[in-house]
DNA sequence: GTGAAAGCGCTAACAC
DNA sequence: GTGTTAGCGCTTTCAC
């Protein structure tokens, strides 16, 4: 319980809190190995630990980094967290993890807290269009890497941005039910505000518009922005857009989901209305979380290499925060989709 | 990019640091209203931000607890993880988040790191047998919550618990099983070295046998501790070993899994294998997570009160960091069997 | 090779 | 009411 310093372990071993300390930092060479040894036991029998805090206030350095998500909640936050995670300890990082719940206050706030914490770099998960509210952090010098959202053209230059291309990504998913056969496709998604949604909605739409289909006829649930859905809730939304869909006179024969969270609740919905995933409607989802694979049926959903893309947000932040920092390059990476058994032909194309 | 000190805000306030300290602080009654106010707007103007690593060096607290869970890919974890933090952000806290991907040593080196950061509560999430990896920390005052881990004989007395008992769930959900008329129940499981995976599989030989069946002939499997089997790999496990199980002469009519992410490899190995999930193999899980709900079938599960638990966890831990710890109190919480669509009658006993 | 000394930015007695 | 002072535990020139 009682806590031990430098200057008891440098008195323990008859030198100065210096020696020690050079001996910590592995400044070993100008140092006698019996001293350096009387060091050693001395940590040891005392059991001393630095104190990373002092260390910290002296030199300003800490070797963490900050991960800011929608919700762990969400499986695909979850990997994302133990993929970065595992990257950055391969260089001695920590990373610490926080959930905004998409709230823009939270966000900021948070950030703030990791500044004042010492953390000059963070993956950032916002997909707010605008990063106004955290202009203030990057000027005091905090390094940003913004993850899953689309540099944007009044972005601060400093940004660096790593994603990957969501509108190529719902435009293969539509191409593939346009493919299929079906003319009537429904995109549900939460509140359009994000940039990244944004984009997978406007690929959604190119491909409706390259099949010769009137985009704007496309049934789009929920029609405006709705209330705030957090990313546990996406399920939910799923659920409840899907019922309300397949309620309408104009049944969609395929849905186009925001993503996997959602489209699991969009499955979820379509048997809740008596009917069958496939068979009656086809479903795609976007991220290709692991329970896609396990789901029945298998979700055919467009795929992020989610562990590269951590790395790369890691490897940038990093660069950046030791100031090898050639000028941030944005990554855009081209996702791909994997076809599995939620989607098939529309009934009416059956068998030709 | 600048640091701005409490001295600058002081000097450009006319004040001294100590005065800045104390409004700082909320020691605002004793303090002119106008000093308070040039203050405030020195701090305003200047984009003052205090740094939290001096405070904490000076007064030895931080408001913030760790948490470390197998992986928080594993959504149970994720979901963990929120509650904790949401409990925690009422009072101030925050959750410093921590993958210990089940290694024992890497589990007790984030513990060090915490506690060299200051940190002085930790919820673990351990389930290892022994704690005596970690008795050391204690030793120095660190205050743990062991969670989802009931309390052993050896533990070191300031250990506090926070866990259902898991040994009534295997057993509530088995006897679900007996009830609907099942002889053959298997038990998938990763690695048994966890004490609530051996409390899971105590519960579910307890059920067997006081329906007079033989729980040494069960179909267990894997039958001796496998290979370390991580959280995320858990669905894995479960389709292996469900396909392996159902390859062999003996086939079950149902199994109990470990826990949800498990079970829904179960039901994906059972579909592998040509079989449906309920009308040909019965699958129980085990936590209730959010995707227990969607997944077609809805999975039958032993609910745990997550968010209370977190809560409590959280309480327990702050008490005794805050030092008006009455001596702990261990919890531990009954849970309740969830039954949904993935239970059904063996096919031998349908219609009766 | 090793030690003395000066802080990093903040807080909390204790003076005034 | 407000300022002075003395550190928290560590690192790092710069002497010796």
């Amino acid at each position: 319980m009682t806590k031990v310093t430098i200057h008891e372990v440098a008195r323990a071993a008859s030198v100065s809190p210096s020696t020690v300390s050079n001996l910590l930092n592995g400044r070993t060479q100008r140092m006698q190995p019996a001293t350096q040894a009387r060091i050693e036991t001395a940590i040891r029998k005392l059991g001393y630990h630095p104190s990373r805090v002092a260390r910290q206030l002296r030199t300003g350095q800490v070797r963490a980094i900050g991960l800011v998500v929608p919700s762990v909640g969400n499986p695909f936050w979850g990997a994302l967290a133990r993929h970065l995670e595992a990257a950055a300890l391969t260089e001695g990082y920590h990373v610490l993890l926080c959930n905004s719940e998409r709230d823009p206050e939270r966000e900021r706030s948070y950030l703030e807290e990791l500044w004042a914490d010492g953390i000059r770099g963070v993956v950032l998960c916002s997909s707010l269009p605008s990063l106004d509210h955290v202009t203030p952090l990057l000027e005091r010098g905090l390094r940003l890497v913004a993850f899953d959202r689309m540099a944007q053209a009044g972005d601060p230059p400093s940004l660096v941005n790593v994603t990957v291309d969501n509108a190529v990504g719902a435009q293969l998913a539509t191409e593939h039910l346009l493919q299929l056969g079906h003319r009537r496709i429904a995109f549900i998604s939460g509140s359009l505000g994000s940039i990244n949604r944004k984009e997978r909605f406007r690929g959604f739409r190119a491909a409706l518009e390259q099949a010769g289909l009137d985009p704007d006829a496309a049934l789009v649930s929920p029609d405006a922005a709705t209330t705030q859905f957090g990313d546990v809730e996406a399920a939910e939304l799923g659920r409840a857009a899907a019922t309300e869909l397949l309620r309408g006179r104009r049944k969609p024969t395929a849905i186009v989901a925001i993503n996997d969270m959602c489209a699991l609740g969009v499955c979820r919905g379509i048997r809740d209305a008596g009917l069958e995933v496939a068979r009656d409607v086809s479903v795609v989802g976007f991220d290709d979380i692991l329970l896609a694979e396990l789901y029945a049926p298998p979700l055919t959903t467009v795929h992020q290499p989610l562990p590269e893309m951590a790395a790369a947000a890691f490897d940038h932040l990093r660069a950046r925060i030791e100031g090898s920092a050639t000028a941030g390059q944005s990554l855009l990476l081209r996702p791909h989709l994997v076809v599995r058994e939620s989607t098939a032909p529309p009934r009416s194309k059956r068998g030709t």
